[in-house]
DNA sequence: TTGTGTATCGGAATCGATTTAGCAAAAGAA
DNA sequence: TTCTTTTGCTAAATCGATTCCGATACACAA
């Protein structure tokens, strides 16, 4: 291993200050043509390149953005985070990743950690713990130290920040709105996230759309539950008992479930049975039958909020008001749902 | 947003020195208790935390590795990616991501991007189109400007560097054995990724254990491609002609897809059809039948990777020697396989 | 001859931290 | 009293780059 060319080392060898040979990499019009050609030859030979500490040293930023994921398991996260990935690459910004894995003090811990220089600003998922807990004052003060942030899917109302999140209230009424026009009598409500802010809203979403088309809402036909455990359990329990003819499941784990669910118990689907559920495309397409999804724009979502976040970045603005920029979703009906 | 505390404004407002403010917060014993208890609460008061740009310069590394993955929609990547991310936490290193996309152009471009100073080490799988034009110069000039590389999964023998693989080659005759064993007759071989050194190794498994098992190998039974269109067609073609009773897949996408055309054209699974595939656990659980799977310790392999590179960061020897290390699979016995 | 302008380059400050070397003052020993 | 040692702190160098402010030298005009 060659020790790496400096600007120190370059002016050294050819006897000139280190001041002209910053100034003829970077073309200035003080150096003359010919001690330019000399220095960028040279640079070329012993492949100089500037080294970025220094460099964002003396800006006092890093073209660094830090994204932390509750799980990049979940293949929605994953999504989002392609999406966030792009717009960086293009921008010429880095992306440092950290899973909190659900965990609030991963996620504190990982935010006090980057907030120091490392990172411009942030780009985060609030982890289910955090949602629990209702603890958001670690948000807080690193957004008073002077770092923004950008929340996507579950954001929270008592931080003020840029957010982009999808239009679940809608979604899940538009959803709901399908099985009911498909002719499904009493649609089932499958939820095992029911700890997060989006769980709570798609549910809302499921009620509304059941209030506006005068179907009384029939408990025993509603699993809500925060632990996957505990939902197969009941949900094979509601499939047993009630007659359902239609399923609505609010996350990957509970729509797959409803279709493994249904035909150990001898449903056909979607013949007497139809299933929307939120869920991942790839996999979706995948099953037998392959499930029809509120597909939820997991690309465009990171690129939303990556185009936020470096744009604030790169304001000059001091204060930026705050947005909400809201991806529509888009229902995808695939052989888990009947033909209209 | 208030400025951030530096140590100078510390020093200034206390009437000492940048250099006594520093050491009084390191706890130097040079510095007496007095000074040292007033500058800390001072410190602590102001929130001050050490600006890590000026270590990074002062140390002349970051703590940051640089991963660069193909494609983070791939679980088997995603969680080798928990691996490295545990791993690099717990040892107190940033991870900075990039997704390759398979391409070329962008895994050089991100290599030269953070071989500035950014990052200490790599750690990458290699992409499909590298690995196609058999172009590795790129990751042979890091190396030789001193930034050490880690490959796990898809490595390559011309390039010298410490590597993390799974056994494919004898996975894959185990898991072949076993599909003998269960009275497979006629065992076809699906695989969608022929372009890979992974996947020419996994073929290699099928067709040695054949042969030890004085097997003539079929060529009508094997479907070798690099397309998931393309393999649908032809994988369609084999399970409607030959009397198949048994199917290794070599990738995630060909185990899904046996499964699906096998009951699609009547298969009873696994009855009289077994299905073996590499693939992602949490997702080979959820189908139905469940498929039983080569379980590739995704996490294991990405732990092994980031010891291997922060041991070597931080091992004074110059010239450690390379290894590569091997990760054991599992054969995950479910629903699509007979019980022996 | 002196002053002004221009072309080309060097010196030094700066970013934020650590660290070595050195300087006073106080304390102890001869 | 004088010399040495210890204590507690400061000054300055360093990491790698940029950039403002001079500083020459030469050409040209007054």
């Amino acid at each position: 291993m060659k020790a790496k060319a400096t600007l120190k080392q370059i002016a050294k060898e050819l006897h000139v200050s280190v001041s002209t040979v910053s100034k003829a990499l970077n073309d200035s019009p003080e150096i003359s043509e010919q001690t330019k050609q000399k220095v960028q030859e040279y640079a070329k030979l012993k492949n100089y390149k500037p080294n970025v500490i220094g460099l964002n040293l003396k800006n006092r930023k890093t073209k660094t953005i830090g994204v932390i994921i509750p799980n990049i398991l979940n293949s929605f996260f994953a999504k989002v985070f392609t999406g966030i990935e792009k717009v960086a690459e293009a921008r010429g910004y880095n992306v440092i990743t950290c899973i909190s894995n659900e965990n609030l003090e991963k996620e504190a811990h990982t935010l006090e950690m980057l907030s120091n220089g490392t990172i411009d600003g942030f780009i985060l998922s609030i982890s289910e713990e955090a949602q629990k807990l209702q603890e958001y004052s670690h948000l807080k003060d690193v957004i008073n130290e002077g770092t923004p942030i950008v929340m996507f899917d579950r954001v929270c109302d008592q931080v003020a920040c840029d957010k982009v999140i999808v239009d679940d209230l809608d979604s899940s009424i538009d959803a709901t709105q399908h099985l009911i026009n498909l002719g499904c009598k009493r649609i089932a409500l499958f939820s095992s996230i029911d700890n997060l802010s989006v769980g709570k809203l798609r549910a809302q979403g499921y009620m509304d759309c059941l209030h506006k088309n005068n179907i009384t809402i029939q408990n025993e036909l509603i699993v809500l539950t925060d632990s996957e455990a505990d939902f197969d359990a009941k949900a094979l329990a509601i499939l047993s008992d009630q007659k359902v003819d239609g399923i609505f499941a609010l996350d990957e784990h509970a729509s797959v479930s409803a279709i493994k669910l249904g035909l150990k118990l001898g449903f056909t689907i979607p013949e007497n049975l139809s299933v929307i559920g939120f869920a991942d495309g790839v996999w979706s397409r995948r099953l037998s039958p392959s499930l029809s999804t509120v597909s939820q724009h997991g690309p465009e979502i990171g690129a939303a909020a990556a185009e936020l976040l470096i744009d604030r970045l790169e304001s000059k603005e001091e204060h930026l008001p705050f947005v909400t920029s809201v991806v529509k979703t888009e229902l995808r009906k695939r052989e888990s749902t009947r033909k209209l």
